[in-house]
DNA sequence: CTCGCGGCTAAA
DNA sequence: TTTAGCCGCGAG
């Protein structure tokens, strides 16, 4: 499986083939190799979690094509050779310009000292950006002179250069900052239920362990969870003194968040304003691990950063942290006094505990997992690498357009799509299962079922098939298939195929009165069945149209046990994919192999990989024989594996024209729809590949903000915002007129009437889409 | 908790 | 080249 490595500019991403059981030391070697970073250099990220070596991918729960983010760390050499001296290649990026205004300049002009500048004062207290680490910390200003390099004032620079000292590092030398690195101290605190996807905000935020209390960043709001159970948010965390974008970042401190201030003109401050910049603000930000209240003298007690209760530093093995509030105590000075530290995985402070139904879990860190724990894996002996390929991986996409327990064709889906693995018909939403050949439920029927010539006694004959049920096989051992050891019963997914049959269940077996008014299901084949089936595909699954079951009985298989047998029927107006008509139509629709996101690239990654091992090795050998019957070897597996279907005189003429076309009848609809057209263009651009990938583009381009689904009756808002008409109206009820996307203010009799070209094209796209969920 | 018509590796 | 062996994942 692979993986993909991306720097925190994104100026650089390399695709990485692993095992989930590589180990993270490993893993840099890999980076090493194909992005030139030494692994000593090296800091990853996934999920907001700094990997660390000791640990597996999989500890990690990585999954394929996930993005991991890499900062690059600097060389101390570097950091102070580009302040002494101008960088020899030249090249001026925005750290390094400032680096450079630092030290050299200032001082060289005798009279450039000011005393205030458009923005600011000496003396005033401002929060002042680290130009290391992108962190933001409380300090004063000491000096402001005019910077004698700046020839252009903007927005975000004002031609001075600002001396800062931190609070609680007086002593150390001032830094000399640019107006964009300062800012009036923050003292707005944003409640939870305030807080939108989007908004830009400071938080705290601890880049090595995210569940501990660390210093303050800029951060994007990417996702907020306020319900009544369940309080979290995940930001985008700007790292660095170029504001590199770190992803994913659960925010531990949710309490503590801050508005971003503005900078503000002298003659543009308020009374309150210019009282909290010349007092500061009376909250200070906790910030770790320097202790605001003691500045980490050792010889201080102090009850921020040593016990809560006694103020002393001593002992800290024998110190609790609270999980809320992140105060330590002395498990002595607890009343009543605890033994030992107690083996739980939270423990909250007598001053968080009153009420456990407001408890905020604890950042996700990296910890034993019991669920991990459990699987075969952890339990050891096993030397067998399991962790490449698609046999483990998990599902990037969830199907929403329709319930799991929908009966049909899902929308969207045209006869005859094809995927190179089960788990994309998984994520597709024909067929959910990732192993099991039917998926249904005893008590209301099956949904789809795979035909892969599991099963021998099955037999195809395209309009019809039989088709065996499951279980009666020994899985001990950790199996998914075995022979057949013994009776199959009409329970689980058995008993739910049967109920598709129009008839009472009987445990007997029934026919049908009339098959077609049974439930349907949607049936897929996998190339494996090719042995017994000439309808079979060629190459991984394809989704045939909809089955009914006309009857099922229970009959002595091959194997001498019994087995339920169903007799499923063709139900479907569209052709069948290997019907004349079914070609032409699956021609015409541009459908072709889907493989899973980023699979052909890493595949081709390996390709020249082993390419390059092999011409190694060939040059140290003069072995020509053996040469040649590899080079063989390879062409017939890169044929089968990606390009193979291209001899076929059908799928190069294909090739030659648009990967896929919209019919007319949508085109004109979407034309139509002029309020959206930047929506539909967009989506356009994935037509060239191929229709699913158009169609995923639709979907998200027409999410509904509220119920986070493809938009039903939708209203176009005048903020060119889409919305469910149910959903707006429902916002209307509960006295909120504004927009739900964007807040703009609509107005209370405001006019919801549905974009009706949008609604029609997308029926045509998703058939019933509306009706299934 | 149990089940499973995948998809992989390593041994044969 | 074939085949025995087995793993996480997602679903019920």
């Amino acid at each position: 499986m692979y993986v993909k490595v991306r720097t925190m500019d994104g100026s650089q991403t390399a695709i990485i083939t692993i095992s989930k059981l590589t180990t993270i030391e490993d893993f840099r070697e890999m980076i090493r190799e194909k992005m030139n970073v030494t692994g000593d250099r090296q800091r990853l990220f996934y999920r907001g979690k700094q990997m660390e070596n000791g640990h597996t991918l999989f500890d990690y729960n990585i999954n394929i094509n996930d993005v991991i983010q890499l900062m690059i760390k600097p060389v101390l050499s570097e950091i102070s050779s580009n302040v002494q001296a101008k960088t020899p290649s030249g090249k001026r990026d925005g750290e390094q310009a400032d680096k450079e205004n630092t030290k050299t300049d200032s001082g060289v002009e005798e009279n450039s000292d000011v005393q205030e500048s458009e923005y600011y004062r000496v003396g005033d207290l401002i929060d002042a950006k680290s130009l290391y680490d992108g962190t933001w910390w409380e300090g004063k200003i000491n000096k402001i002179v005019v910077n004698p390099k700046v020839k252009e004032i903007s927005d975000d620079d004002d031609g001075m250069l600002y001396h800062v000292t931190h609070e609680g590092f007086e002593d150390d030398l001032p830094e000399e900052l640019l107006l964009k690195h300062i800012r009036p101290r923050a003292y707005q605190k944003v409640k939870l239920g305030d807080v939108q996807k989007g908004d830009l905000i400071m938080a705290n935020y601890n880049l090595e362990n995210p569940e501990e209390r660390g210093h303050w960043y800029d951060c994007k709001v990417s996702k907020v969870i306020n319900s009544r159970t369940q309080k979290a948010v995940v930001a985008t965390v700007f790292i660095g003194a170029d504001s590199s974008p770190m992803d994913d970042c659960h925010i531990r401190f949710i309490d503590e968040l801050f508005n971003i201030e503005k900078n503000i003109k002298l003659n543009e401050r308020n009374g309150d304003m210019e009282r909290r910049i010349i007092e500061g603000s009376p909250a200070k930000r906790k910030s770790a691990p320097n202790c605001a209240t003691c500045k980490d003298n050792p010889k201080r007690k102090c009850k921020e950063c040593g016990c809560h209760e006694c103020g002393g530093k001593e002992n800290p093995e024998k110190q609790l942290m609270c999980d809320e509030c992140d105060l330590p105590y002395h498990i002595y000075c607890l009343t009543p006094p605890m033994e030992a530290i107690p083996d739980v995985d939270e423990w909250f402070c007598p001053l968080c505990k009153n009420d456990d139904t407001e408890i905020v879990k604890a950042g996700e860190k990296l910890k034993e997992s019991k669920k991990k724990a459990k699987m075969a894996s952890a339990k050891g002996n096993t030397s067998r690498d399991w962790g490449k390929g698609f046999a483990c991986a998990g599902r990037q996409k969830v199907c929403t357009i329709v319930p799991q327990n929908h009966f049909g064709a899902v929308p969207g889906v045209e006869v005859g799509t094809m995927w190179k693995f089960r788990l994309q018909a998984s994520e597709a939403g024909v067929h959910r299962p990732h192993v099991a050949g039917i998926h249904g439920r005893e008590n209301e029927g099956a949904y789809s079922i795979v035909l892969s010539g599991g099963y021998e006694d099955d037999e195809d004959n395209g309009e019809s098939f039989t088709y065996t049920g499951s279980g009666g096989r020994d899985l001990s051992g950790n199996k998914r298939t075995a022979e057949q050891s013994s009776d199959q019963l009409l329970t689980r997914m058995n008993r739910a195929l049967a109920l598709n049959c129009n008839t009472p269940i009987n445990k007997n077996g029934a026919e049908a009165k009339d098959w077609q008014k049974g439930k349907p299901v949607r049936v897929i084949r996998n190339c494996k069945g090719r042995k017994h089936s000439e309808y079979a595909p060629e190459e991984g699954n394809r989704y045939d149209g909809l089955y009914k079951v006309a009857k099922y009985w229970q009959a002595k298989g091959k194997s001498g046990f019994k087995v339920w047998r169903y007799l499923l029927r063709r139900d479907d107006p569209i052709p069948a994919p290997w019907t004349k008509e079914g070609k032409k139509r699956i021609q015409e629709l541009g459908l072709e192999m889907e493989y899973p996101e980023g699979y052909l690239e890493a595949q081709k990654e390996k390709e020249e990989a082993a390419k390059k091992d092999r011409d190694a090795s060939t040059s140290e050998s003069d072995d020509e024989g053996k040469r040649k019957k590899k080079n063989s070897k390879r062409k017939k597996s890169m044929e089968s594996e990606t390009e193979g279907f291209e001899n076929t005189p059908l799928k190069s003429k294909k090739r030659k024209t648009a990967a896929s076309s919209l019919e007319k009848e949508i085109e004109k609809l979407i034309a139509e729809d002029d309020s959206n057209h930047k929506l539909w263009e967009e989506s356009k651009h994935f037509l060239g590949e191929g229709r699913s990938s158009f169609l995923s583009a639709v979907e998200e381009r027409f999410l509904c903000i509220c119920c986070q689904e493809l938009v039903v009756k939708p209203v176009t808002t005048e903020c060119k915002h889409n919305v469910c008409q149910a959903c707006l109206q429902r916002s209307f009820k509960a006295e909120v007129f504004s927009c739900p996307a964007c807040r703009y203010d609509l107005g209370k009799g405001y006019d919801m009437t549905i974009n009706k070209p949008l609604s029609k094209c997308l029926l045509k796209l998703f058939p019933g889409y509306d009706v299934a969920r």
